[in-house]
DNA sequence: ATCCTCTGTAGACGACTGGTCTAATTTACT
DNA sequence: AGTAAATTAGACCAGTCGTCTACAGAGGAT
């Protein structure tokens, strides 16, 4: 029963993820994705508190995964950790797929929407991004002390290249298509030159 | 009569803007609008075909102003470009008032919201992000000329500048502060350091 | 001055969807 | 078999966008 119902609140967020990373929060309906996951509709309030409440889970359990799998990534060894932070824009960058126009990222998706809308998911969304930064900046650190990096102020570079990406990605969902996303990678190995920070 | 048509017009646009940039789009209802404005609903449908056409005539009202007051900015003599473009960067960073939440930008606002909802919307945002870019790497090039802004391909730093102020803006609606933006602002002056493009 | 037409105003209305909540049913375990 | 908890059904009403009919008033033509 309890299995039955993290699964059920599993099958929920899930859901609920894959249609509000393509209509928004607000261009979902609850029915909607009740309806999706077969779900009763009387159920939901059973799982959740509210819809807010629904989001704002949404968005913890998306950022667990995401730093994990970060945290996965950047401890990897047997290179350097240039190349393991390079391999986290490729990945950024690979996950664009031409003809579907999902954006994966619920930072990117969710962010301008939500801020204004509801405080719990923005301070989610806040706390998020910042751990990832965090982590990107960690990895700054060992690539300096690695000499696989330059010197300079790792959080000051690990912010500029998260914010480098987010917009990167918003003109990427305006046009379709990744060179946004190109123009930004090149940026990067640029910003990440060994002479200069 | 004409007169009239005019400004009844502009007037929904202004307040439908005005409320699109707290709420977003799907956010605001048309009664809500209307109410706001004092205009009946009838009218709305005599002026606009849809919520959707709406919208974009917002975006397109937008971007007209927002690209003239570039213009104007950028054409202006006596100083060099360099100045002029640091100027843009920095009443970008000063439009960031602490405790109104407005986002004045419309890009940063509905991008990512709009970009799987609306094609006409898309792609007037597309067109308008397009525009600015254009603008910045124009106003680069004429630095690349009076010798304030270093060599590089101008259009890819422009690019890349104006990408870094989305992300920017994304990270401080979620901080509800403006050190994302300060932080930009350092970045975009080291991006532009003499030495290096 | 009278009529006519066209622009714009007015808001009721329809069909539907939104999130929420209470009451009832089903399930699990004593 | 009885009780308590987990789960569901569906009512609820405010709100959605868009349609439609009615009408006010301006300007031109006769």
């Amino acid at each position: 029963m309890k299995q039955n119902y993290d699964n059920t609140r599993q099958h929920l967020l899930d859901t609920g993820h894959r249609m509000m990373v393509v209509k928004g929060f607000t261009g979902v309906g609850l029915n909607e994705i009740l309806q999706a996951a077969s779900v009763p509709k009387g159920s939901f309030y059973h799982y959740f508190k509210s819809k807010e409440q629904f989001g704002q889970s949404l968005l913890e359990d998306y950022f667990r995964n995401y730093l994990a799998n970060m945290d996965e990534r950047f401890a990897v060894t047997g290179n350097t950790a240039r190349e393991r932070l390079m391999g986290y824009w490729q990945k950024w960058l690979d996950s664009y797929c031409e003809p579907c126009d999902e954006q994966k990222c619920l930072v990117v998706k969710l962010s301008a929407e939500v801020a204004d809308l509801s405080e719990s998911m923005r301070l989610t969304l806040r706390d998020g991004a910042d751990q990832i930064i965090d982590r990107i900046a960690a990895c700054i650190e060992q690539g300096q002390r690695d000499t696989s990096l330059p010197q300079g102020d790792a959080y000051r570079t690990a912010t500029a290249l998260y914010q480098l990406w987010l917009g990167a990605s918003l003109l990427s969902k305006l046009h379709r298509n990744s060179r946004s996303l190109e123009n930004a990678m090149a940026t990067t190995q640029t910003m990440l030159a060994s002479d200069k920070a």
